[in-house]
Formats: structure tokens, sequence, C-alpha cells
DNA sequence: CAAGGAATCTCATATCTTGAGAATCTTGAT
DNA sequence: ATCAAGATTCTCAAGATATGAGATTCCTTG
């Protein structure tokens, strides 16, 4: 049996196939039932069903009245308590709301892990096609506006650790493939102080992202603005970059990160060390 | 060595221990050292090590800078496809967010699982004392003004399977603690058309609840509105239940189950097969 | 710089998971 | 109704897999 298992040395059988479950019921938009769990994981029936009636034991997965698997609300719960640590997102709900009302576009918060970004949150606003992105989930750093924000402030050698990890994958025909492009791309970046994302992740999508700066000036998280290319135009960004950067100074004092009063420094200037 | 399995009765060691590895995690506000973690569980170091890589590996627990063990981020992507399938959610937020701007205390919006209802969203007023709940938690049916709500409206018989399941846990000195006292607290409900929590759950804590029905007119989730019980008092739970009652009929036409113009007929007559 | 505590790692052993297959339950067609 | 095809649940013997004692290495702190 081939095992999915990323690369690592410490094993538990059990686990990693319980994980693919998840993975699996998780992809899926649609329940599955026993059989195609089975099939698709290329485990045995009986192996499939034991895992299936232990994870719902614990609440991991729950059956649909027609006896179809998918994700259960014990997740929720877990994945509830783990964004809990980051406090971030809670005090930076209020300030992205504004931001949203006043841009009329989609903001989202996300942190860097490893070489991708997480979505912590998304707002979007009123009325707008709905954006393709789901909380919790991931991209890749090299192609989205976040990555780079985050990514271009961070110390250099923390900043270089990150792209080795990156594999260059081409999501559109605009996408940084090289990580001379993405040198060049941060410099760039840290010259006007935001970062763009020309429809690099998606076709017709473009994106807008500062970097929040800790107490440390360190890159924490970054906040971001997307919309269709046609309507978040070349000439609009100056100014969008302008709406998120008093977004994040916002979240910054409410973090305790800066005093209100001296809030103004441009984050630009402070990276010298 | 005692495992902590629920009653069930398939079991794979691995998974069960791992759950109580995340179980451990999620509880604690701090995060764990192996040898805390370990301890807790009694397990072996070298066990409980083995198991923290391979959830590291999987990013359902990462490493604080320290080398302590914390939830990982990897809970959060799949708690949140998780709740996707229930996009109750989603349609609900935009209603919930209305009427908490009324009544300005704290909305919630719950289902039933099992004997006890889980929190898929709270709203909380913009200057107000924090409330402890956590979206994703869970709390006994029985104390809940949401419980209650959805409880009483439930078919006589999955009611009944309801209430066999609750564990009557005494929680305050006014906490409903026999399925008689239930089963008459849910026929006044069903009278008044709401459910009042009247600091059953928690000393000084008042709420009051509706449920939501669904095309069938079967209760899918209830919306309650909490406050100190100096602030939602008896006299204000008229008032408060209209506007609950409101913003469930926006639900109800958000999810497709009432036609917004004859919103009133009883679609009792549709459940025959 | 040493000592104590914590994290990692190794490996032989037996425990726990595995999966073949039989039994049972569903579903849909006739 | 009745049957067949498909899906799920269950049992149990075999052996692969997780286990944990303990040795080793890595930090921390005095």
């Amino acid at each position: 049996m081939r095992d999915t298992t990323p690369q690592g040395t410490y094993k538990v059988q059990a686990l990693d196939r319980a994980f693919a479950v998840l993975d699996l019921l998780g992809e899926s938009d649609t329940p599955l039932g026993l059989a195609q769990v089975a099939s698709s994981l290329q485990l045995h029936k009986s192996t499939a069903h034991r895992f299936l009636m232990v994870l719902e034991r614990h609440r991991m997965v729950e059956r649909t009245p027609n006896g179809k698997f998918r994700l259960g609300l014990r997740l929720f719960d877990f994945g509830n308590r783990a964004i809990e640590q980051y406090d971030l997102r809670d005090r930076a709900q209020p300030h992205l709301r504004r931001l949203v009302t006043e841009t009329e576009e989609t903001a989202h918060l996300c942190i860097l892990e490893a070489a991708r970004v997480i979505y912590l949150d998304k707002i979007e606003p009123a009325r707008s096609v709905r954006m393709i992105t789901r909380i919790g989930a991931s991209n890749p750093v090299h192609c989205t506006s976040v990555g780079k924000a985050i990514l271009a402030f961070l110390p250099p050698e923390r900043a270089a650790e990150v792209v080795r990890r990156i594999r260059f994958e081409r999501l559109t025909h605009r996408t940084i493939a090289t990580p001379e492009a993405l040198r060049a791309e941060m410099e760039k970046t840290r010259r006007r102080g935001y970062a763009v994302d020309d429809e690099e992740l998606e076709e017709g999508l473009r994106c807008i992202a500062v970097p929040l700066l800790d107490a440390q000036r360190l890159p924490v998280a970054a906040v971001s603005i997307s919309g269709p290319s046609f309507r978040v135009t070349a000439q609009k960004l100056p100014s969008i970059a302008n709406q998120l950067l008093q977004c994040v100074r916002g979240i910054s004092v409410d973090m305790g990160y800066v005093s209100s009063s001296r809030a103004n420094r441009a984050a630009t200037a402070a990276w010298t060390a």
C-alpha cells in the first residue's frame, strides 16, 4: 500500500490513514460512502469502516441521513480552539470590516506558515461575486500579495529560508517562476511599501497587500484587498494601499504593537538592520 | 494503560490516543511540553513524542519557538471545511448582525448534535463584556435556551430520544434537573413560542431563543440573545422574542425554507411519505 | 562548566491493527 | 411483493506495526 506520507521520519500508519480519510472527506464537496472512501484510499472496506467508526465516535466525522460520511463538527471545535491563540483575528476583524466598507472589495487577513500563507479571515463586501477562498485554506507565498508582503519585510535569512522551501509552481502565465524574479519583486515591494499580485494566482484577480508588523517591526501577518482586475485597476492601487496602511495601523494599535500617538512612522523606513 | 475511550465498540488505539493529545492541547490555554503531555495522558515519553511528531507533520499541532506544543492550523482548515456544509452559517450572519445592532446584546446561532447544542456562530455587540462561549464549543441541551427552543419543536419521538440521552448535570441552582421538569418547560416553550434560559447555565446570564424551522417545519437550528440578567429583564423578553422571530423569518427566506410572500402557510401537510 | 531536566532515538517484543471473507442490511427494478 | 446487486457491518486468526525501556543527545540554569 502506497502511503501519502509527506517527508518525515516518524510514522504511525493508523494516524496517516485517519488523516487521509479526513483529507478525502474535506476535499470532496459531497459526502462519501464507505466504498468510495475505501477505494479512493486503497484501503480495505473493513479497514476503512473501522476508521470511520472511530472517527465518528470522536465526532471528527458524521453521517448524513443516508449513511454517507462527511467531516464532523468536532473539527470545527478544534479549529476554533486552534485560532483562539491568534487573537489577532478577533482584534483585526473590526478594522477589516471598515476596510471592506470603504473599498467595496474583499479583504483577507493572512499569516505565513512554512512557505504558504494561511487565510485567517476573509470579509466580503455586501454585493460581490463570492471569492473562492475558504478561511483556513492556504496558498503558496510566491503567488499571493499577502505572501509577498510578509516575505519582503522578513529578516533576510528568514526570507531566504522561506524562499528555499518554495516549489515554484505556475498557476497562471504571470506567476513568478524563479527565486531571482521573486527577490526582485520583494525589492520592489519594500520600495513602494505594499505588495501586488497581478493575476499571478488566478486569471482576472488582482490583489494588494501590506504587512502587519509587530513591536519588533517583524511581519506577523498581512492584510489584503482582492478583486477583479477591471475594478482593482492599476490606477487605484496607491489609494487602496493607503487604506490598507490605515487599516493595519489600527490593528497594530489594537494589538499593542505601537502606541496610537506615534503610529505614523512609515513602515518602509523602519527596516534597516 | 487505561483508555479514555467513550463507549463504542470499534477501536483504534492509536487514534484514540492521538485525539486525546489534541484534546489535551485544546483544553490547555498554554502550550505544553512533551513531558507534560506524556504524563497527563499516561503515555510513555517515547510514545507521546512519536505521536506529536506525526501530528506536527500533519500540521495538527505546531511548536512554539521554545519547543512546546499547541494545536496547529490544519485543524482550523478542517474546521472551516466542516462547517462549509452548513451554509446556514453564512446565510444567517447578516441577519444575526442586524439583530445584534437592534438588541445590543450577544446573538448565537446553534444546532443540535446528540444531546448538546453546538455554537455555529456568535456575534457580539460593539461594547459589551465578552461572553465566554467559543464558537464551535457545545453545551448540554437542557440548560440552554437554544437547546430548549429546538427540543420543544422536534417531533415527540425525536425529542424523547434526545431527552433520554441527557445527563442532567446541574450547572447552577436553577438548572433543570429532571426529565419531567424539562418536558413541562418544553410545553411552556411551545405555548409562548420562544425558550428562555434564566440563569440555568450560568449565574447572572439570561438567554432567550427561537427555533429556525426548515421547509418541513422541523427545527434545524436556533437563534438566541444572551445578556446579563439585569439588562435582559423579564419585561423585555417578549419584545426581544419578537426581534428574534423577525430575524429567524429573514433567515428562513434566505435559506429558501419559505417563500417571502406567503411566509406563513403551515407546511405541516407536506409530510406524508 | 557542570548538572539536571527535557527531548530524541534505537530496537527487540508482543500488542494491536489488519484484511479476507461471511453475514446482514439497503435499494431499486420488475 | 420479490429478488438481485450493492453497500455496510462483523468476526477472527496472522503478522505487521506500534510500543516503551533505556541510552543518548540537547538545552538550560545555577
